[in-house]
DNA sequence: ATGGATGTATCGCTATTTTCGATAGGCGTT
DNA sequence: AACGCCTATCGAAAATAGCGATACATCCAT
């Protein structure tokens, strides 16, 4: 089907065989098997080139369909040479900059052989992957209890209120507040904490473009406090005074059955490494 | 990719083996074979049967993609061993039944190494299948001139109002009376002959079924004058006295390149039979 | 423990398929 | 008529797929 589409498009089997590497006679063989295989004939042999016929027009569509299929599936799962197994974990968005990189890092050194995939989106979607089997572990703020999916808690995240400039909530609302979207919870939290008419001018789905913007443009939002704790020691950041604070715990989650696998184990290990 | 498909559904290298006909170290050659060119292990082998990896769950919807394309491929080009082609014939929606079924009949006569696929649909749809040669030439209603696609009038329908029942118009509105959707333009002309207020109860997209509807229940509607002359000639239906008649001519579209392929000919020269 | 049942991996051999290189043949151009 | 540009075909070589037998691992029942 390759073949075929490489024909179709440059409308010779002679171009073809040079683009594919392979002979001319190589060429006219694959095309012929395919036509017997679907018994009906699929290219025009001209005199100068070639061109398709009505069912190799309509070919067409299902040859494109059947390529990309397994050149998806290459991208999407095949491994270079010396590694000998994938890791796939899913890290809730917001966790993305302030663990991941670690984690990479350590399973890099640790299991050297085992490449790794983060897959990097909201709680829900990635539980789904996680029940299907798409993914081996992950990092949720709303897991939902399923049966084979093994849930914990691996940390309490603590969102603290910082600005970038040193000042109390006491001294009023500052126009540089930007709402960094953590979640519902965080949400109801946040709406019950400060009067509803108050809405940010600027709010962030991701909190590592909501830091950027603030150490930029100056301003105030809530972040986890281990994230931003080197920005409050040098004081880029300072911790807003009296400002409530809010918690939110965060689950990991994996199948259960791979619970006593060594990559998990090696993988856990990790995280735990770096959290504390 | 079907050998793996076959394996992850019945989690089994002996059974799979079985149903696909051939040897267990048959289906072992091949699940390997499949995991090194991806370099990644799809399956765990167990003591009882076998299990998808990670990789081997993400793999699974592509397999199912590609084997999709080819199967569907299939279906729609490939042809029985005693057949050397296909021409493809699509006819506006409401011409299927009147002129098709003596069509395929012809081809089937001159043409016996030739299968025809006959496509029915309305005019826009069959001028791009034509336009994007997927069909080999189509009756329509609404041609769209473009290059490299030859139009000719076919015919000059004429649409009559016949009734179960021997009437004339000006007996007034008749309770069975039936909408059959020509098309825009004998909506147009429909409008402009009856009373706007005048709509219809009943009101159907393909005449066939409004045939069928007012021989079986009573009723009028307008139909093509050489669809149900054997109606008029033997006294089941009768023309409405004194009720307009529209006119629609339909069109024969095919690609200017095709002009003198010999299957066009057979196939024009089957239709003008049948026409007149 | 032991033997049997069940399940997959591997090996050697054969048949089939694929590919190559060379050659033949069609068609249009010069 | 010769040449250039195509594709088809043929025989030989190489690669691959499939089979059958056997090996090997594990579970289960005795």
């Amino acid at each position: 089907m390759r073949t075929f589409l490489e024909v179709s498009s440059s409308g010779s089997f002679q171009a073809s065989a040079e683009k594919l590497h392979v002979t001319q006679s190589t060429v006219s063989a694959r095309i012929k098997a395919l036509e017997e295989q679907l018994n009906q004939a699929l290219i025009i042999r001209k005199r100068n080139g070639c061109e398709l016929t009505t069912a190799g027009r309509l070919f067409h569509k299902h040859a494109v369909a059947a390529v990309q299929a397994w050149e998806r599936a290459r991208q999407e799962i095949a491994l270079p040479d010396d590694m000998t197994g994938v890791f796939s974990f899913g890290i809730q968005m917001n966790h993305w900059d302030y663990i991941a990189p670690k984690w990479l890092d350590i399973m890099w050194k640790t299991e050297p052989s085992i490449a790794t995939r983060v897959i990097s989106d909201y709680s829900d979607p990635l539980m789904v992957q996680l029940r299907d089997g798409h993914i081996d572990m992950a990092i949720l703020y709303r897991p939902i209890h399923q049966p084979n999916i093994h849930i914990e808690q691996l940390l309490d995240d603590k969102l603290i209120l910082v600005s970038t400039e040193p000042r109390t909530l006491e001294m009023g609302r500052v126009d540089g507040y930007v709402f960094v979207d953590w979640g519902d919870e965080f949400r109801a939290q946040h709406n019950l904490a400060f009067p509803k008419a108050y809405i940010p001018k600027i709010s962030f789905g991701a909190a590592t473009i909501a830091l950027n913007h603030i150490l930029k443009n100056g301003g105030s939002g809530y972040f986890i406090e281990g994230f931003i704790k080197h920005f409050l020691e040098d004081e880029t950041l300072f911790l807003v005074g009296n400002s409530p604070t809010f918690h939110r715990p965060t689950y990991l989650g994996y199948p259960t059955t791979a619970i006593d696998s060594r990559l998990h184990k090696a993988a856990i290990r990790a995280l735990r490494k770096i959290i504390n």
